[in-house]
DNA sequence: AATGAATGAGTCTTCATTCAT
DNA sequence: AATGAATGAAGACTCATTCAT
């Protein structure tokens, strides 16, 4: 066929992906996974030692894109407030344009995670540690005056997290348009900042 | 005897409440409920239809009380703004206070949620709506100029659940003080909204 | 019914039993014990925490069988080379008699047994210790001379398991009548000690 | 390449050694055999046609050492007694310098022996029969006075076996010394057997 | 109000083996 | 001579739930 096959193990990551997203973590099965792509159970542990590197390689593959995603949206970009704007939306857009990938991140519960290699958690970091640079930077050029810029990217990050969780989780009223909410929240976050900048 | 004592219903909860917390929603198990408060798993079933309506009683009570909680926090304060912190503070400490509570609200999946009635989600909002009407009150009285109270109340719910969920999930860095963490970003948050009202 | 009911655990260890003795350690499964009864598999977690704790419970209860087998072998017997018989025929005849159970105190192998409560380990030596108290009593009395009694029971017992493990190994040359095997290496065991008395 | 280079055959015989002796049967498995040599699961197959005839082989080999050690034991060795306490010592020294050997000959469950060949389970005798005939030659040289050399040679290689398989199972007292207890059951087996000539 | 007995469906994982290459 | 891909059957064990008492 000259068809671009898809590698059984990239089928397996997907479908994974897909259940952990539609049924939660708690009744993603290897067989149902299996099932799902028409192959036997014994199959996914051809290409995965057992469950836990399962999921831990799609974390860690989410991870990567989303760190990699918001390392190119400052590319090329010199004004710190427009870095700062940059990777604040490349964060958004990431969760908005690959839902289950975000979730994912955040879904698996700190016990399983306990498992997961701590170098591979350092990686994580990346898009966040980009960010408090920024932030530095911006204290550096005067834009802002922060003493801790380390909890300062940490409050951010934790803001936009709640915003796109509140999303996903379908706990957004229905009468409230999704785009619009997101662009308001993101409006809010950032002033909630950048106040501390202007009005000084 | 004349001791209150404490119903083997309450007493389930209670020990749900505690797996739920410390081992997330995978392992909860009817078995192990039943053995942690010894007695028979039968006897749960006296109580509870079945898991689901165990779980959705956890979730409706957790709710109710943080509703309470807030409505209680407003009391007699007459001030808008006022008013408006005080919602914000009494959801951040009932998070800090009861965190096997706030968790269960936002932990079971939103799939399980679709059986969860629709009635009873409505009393979860109550807390919410409080804040939607602080905000128009604010509005009316000139102090805020925002088209859109209803998204401007999920926003900050939305920002404040980020930060607590970020702090129970352990994803905060180590050498961040959990307290000051919260407390910056509170402040934050408020800044962000009370920003349209001030400057203007 | 007015039949005297077996309790499902017995008919576990029963059937356990019999396919320890027929089709080998390797083979033992939950599974199969249950299905043999007509019973799901579930149920035997019901009387037994996990299969090491049935096959413990099975050698425990054939060890127990087997000493108080020798114990009461000696009960009211006086002459200390009578006891010695009558310890040695109790040990060949429990053999005998029940082929499985005492093929399953020999059967497991040490990496499991590793995992078996040590107390129980010591249970196992009452009839051990029971020959080794009587060839003691015999230096005593002047009838044996030697200087290592625990040594020479551990001898005798070595060779009396060689013997009935062979005929149970089948192993034995089929023109070989088992019984008169049996008499014959029996009587050369205690010969080969007793000569150490009579010919001194 | 001119040095002799161990083949993957003998390789495999060789793991499978290891682990039989080392985890027991049960746990022996041709992919830790192939992942152990760094050989796919696949290439077992092009030796031995399956699980059984990779075991078959074992013994086979194991026996035929067995019997070989033993016949050259006795080779020169002219006088009957001599001989006869020649292959009793072989036996034990061979069981002592190839454990993993001597323990696959009876390992393995009669049920898995009944698949084994007939015409190689007679190999297998070959040690025995000359404990037989050198039995026999005493008889005739009218050294003893015996009239089942057969049963006779049955019965000291099971007190042999039920010694040496005491030692390996680990179920001696640890007080006990392994070489001092070896070598008093071996004189007393031996003298068990000798008392009816000296005596008669 | 509470329980012991029982189960079918499901969990992850390992196994020996086959087949096309 | 060797392998990678694949699988069906089986392993131990856990789960929510039911039913008779």
């Amino acid at each position: 066929m000259s068809e671009p096959e898809i590698s059984l193990r990239e089928r397996i990551l997907e479908t994974s992906r897909k259940f952990l997203f539609s049924d939660g973590y708690s009744s993603l099965s290897m067989r149902k996974i299996a099932k799902e792509i028409g192959v036997s159970a014994t199959s996914i542990y051809l290409y995965f030692e057992n469950k836990d590197h399962l999921i831990h390689t799609l974390i860690e593959e989410s991870v990567e894109e989303l760190s990699t995603s918001i390392e190119q949206s400052v590319e090329g970009v010199e004004d710190t407030i427009k870095r700062f704007e940059a990777i604040i939306w490349s964060y958004i857009r990431f969760a908005q344009h690959n839902p289950e990938k975000y979730q994912i991140i955040y879904m698996v519960h700190s016990d399983r995670m306990a498992r997961y290699p701590k170098e591979k958690f350092r990686k994580a970091r990346r898009g966040y540690a980009l960010l408090e640079s920024v932030i530095m930077d911006g204290i550096k050029e005067g834009l802002m005056e922060l003493d801790k810029p380390m909890i300062a990217a940490y409050t951010i990050w934790a803001q936009l997290h709640g915003v796109v969780s509140v999303v996903f989780n379908q706990r957004l009223d229905s009468r409230i348009d999704r785009d619009e909410f997101i662009e308001e929240s993101v409006e809010q976050i950032m002033q909630g900042f950048l106040i501390r900048i202007t009005t000084t």
